[in-house]
DNA sequence: TCTGGGGTCCTAGGACCC
DNA sequence: TCTGGGGTCCTAGGACCC
């Protein structure tokens, strides 16, 4: 044991059932209890407590295939409640930059962090300090890998989660075979279905296995992806921390009805809504849009009843980020996909080739456009200040039959006084 | 009756050109 | 008249992630 190591260290913080835990946070009469979150329109079940996961809950499960279990086992349900979610993973993050601003967000409940700063002898306690002041300012819950690279810390990140420190460190392990050899293949990081059934097929079942296969063997029959994998466990680092958040290329807004919907006027609405949210975030990130896609299905999962799906794409002559330009092509492309006679089960928009709006001001910008821009920013303001859909489009419609169902919403605010827990004095 | 939503990256194959 | 090989660029769709 000689002089302090200073070796490349990736820490990957998870926050435990993440959606749980936010609605645990406010409700401690649910705390060691079962618990399942679901997905929009109360769907899927998209986070389990552990007392529910024992029940055999099923990750992705609908939940009226999983009723039974939960009125039998009086399993607490909530609807999602994003902008909790959203909220409390920020006030995660910002903790954990305390410890590293190289940080990347991976997703709301996952962070990697590097700690490479600090001598390899003290990192399990750095570890173990890290997921102390995040429990202890925010009440989150989390589990901590160490490791050299982002796909080993996967791996013990997977590991500690079913250890009572949460933290699992694999800097300078003697052999790390032993270990990896009790990961299996479909739980490494990037090694999806396909992959899992292809490794499989060649007698790789699991993270040892891949490890140890050679590289010309990987590239030859798989994928540049699946060769970095290997090399990640292997201790050779391919995926970069990416800490400066790049700007989004493209930007989502659909959503599944809570009713099955026939009427184009109800998809024009929809659509409308959908847009409407989209230009909103591309213009609190100064982002413009020079495309955008429409598309409509029917349910996929009832055969009894014809399947259609389409979706076309616009491009627009200028990249903009005002709504009623975006609305306006969104609906009309809308026209050119909608047929008569199907029962719709799902609509949404997509914003494509985004890219910065400042400082990028086209020949064509006039006094016009300055005033369009006025409009926009005060229905953004006046939405954040009052809710969202205070200042709308007539062809958003009113009457929003089928718009989606939270029959469980806990209706916590973090924003809101009135939700504030009350103490009272003894 | 009821099956989420939002992203990124890679690749094969077509179109086009020389 | 018939036939070639090779390069680039673009796009749709697939696979993966949470």
């Amino acid at each position: 044991m000689s002089s302090t190591q200073y070796t490349k260290k990736i820490a990957l913080i998870d926050c435990n059932s993440f959606y749980v835990s936010c609605e645990r946070l406010f409700n401690p009469k649910i705390r060691n209890k079962p618990v399942v979150v679901l997905s929009s329109n109360d769907g899927c079940i998209i986070s389990r407590s552990n007392e529910a996961k024992a029940l055999g809950i099923k990750m992705g499960e609908p939940y009226f295939k999983a009723r039974n279990i939960i009125i039998k086992n009086n399993v607490h349900v909530f609807s999602s409640n994003y902008s909790l979610y959203g909220d409390l993973s920020r006030r995660v993050m910002r903790t954990l930059k305390r410890f590293n601003s190289e940080i990347e967000i991976y997703s709301i409940d996952e962070a990697f962090l590097d700690l490479s700063n600090f001598p390899d002898e003290e990192i399990e306690n750095v570890g173990k300090e890290i997921r102390d002041v995040v429990l202890q300012w925010t009440g989150i819950p989390t589990s901590i890998g160490i490791a050299k690279t982002k796909t080993l810390s996967k791996v013990a990140n997977h590991i500690a989660k079913k250890t009572k420190s949460g933290v699992v460190n694999l800097i300078n392990i003697k052999d790390i075979d032993p270990i990896l050899e009790k990961v299996e293949v479909n739980d490494i990081w990037g090694v999806g279905k396909k992959l899992t059934n292809f490794f499989i097929k060649n007698g790789i079942h699991n993270a040892k296995q891949l490890k140890n296969v050679s590289n010309t063997w990987i590239k030859k029959n798989s994928n540049v992806l699946s060769s970095r994998t290997a090399m990640e466990l292997r201790g050779i680092s391919c995926i970069d921390l990416e800490t400066t958040s790049a700007k989004r290329k493209s930007c989502v807004v659909s959503r599944s009805f809570a009713k099955k919907v026939e009427k184009l006027q109800e998809l024009r609405e929809s659509i409308t809504g959908y847009c409407l949210n989209a230009a909103e975030k591309i213009r609190s990130e100064s982002l413009i849009a020079k495309s955008i896609t429409v598309f409509i299905r029917t349910s996929p999962f009832q055969n009894q009843s014809a399947y259609y799906a389409n979706s076309k794409t616009v491009d627009l002559p200028i990249a903009t980020d005002n709504s009623i330009e975006i609305v306006k092509n969104a609906l009309s492309v809308l026209k050119d996909i909608f047929k008569n006679g199907y029962r719709y089960q799902k609509a949404g928009i997509m914003l494509s080739y985004l890219s910065d709006s400042k400082g990028n001001k086209n020949l064509f910008s006039s006094i016009e456009d300055d005033k369009i821009k006025s409009l926009m920013k005060t229905i953004d303001d006046t939405n954040y200040k009052f809710g969202r859909s205070t200042l709308s489009l007539a062809s958003a419609g009113i009457n929003k039959k089928w718009n989606i169902k939270r029959q469980h919403y806990s209706k916590i605010d973090t924003s809101d006084f009135h939700y504030l827990p009350k103490i009272k004095a003894i």
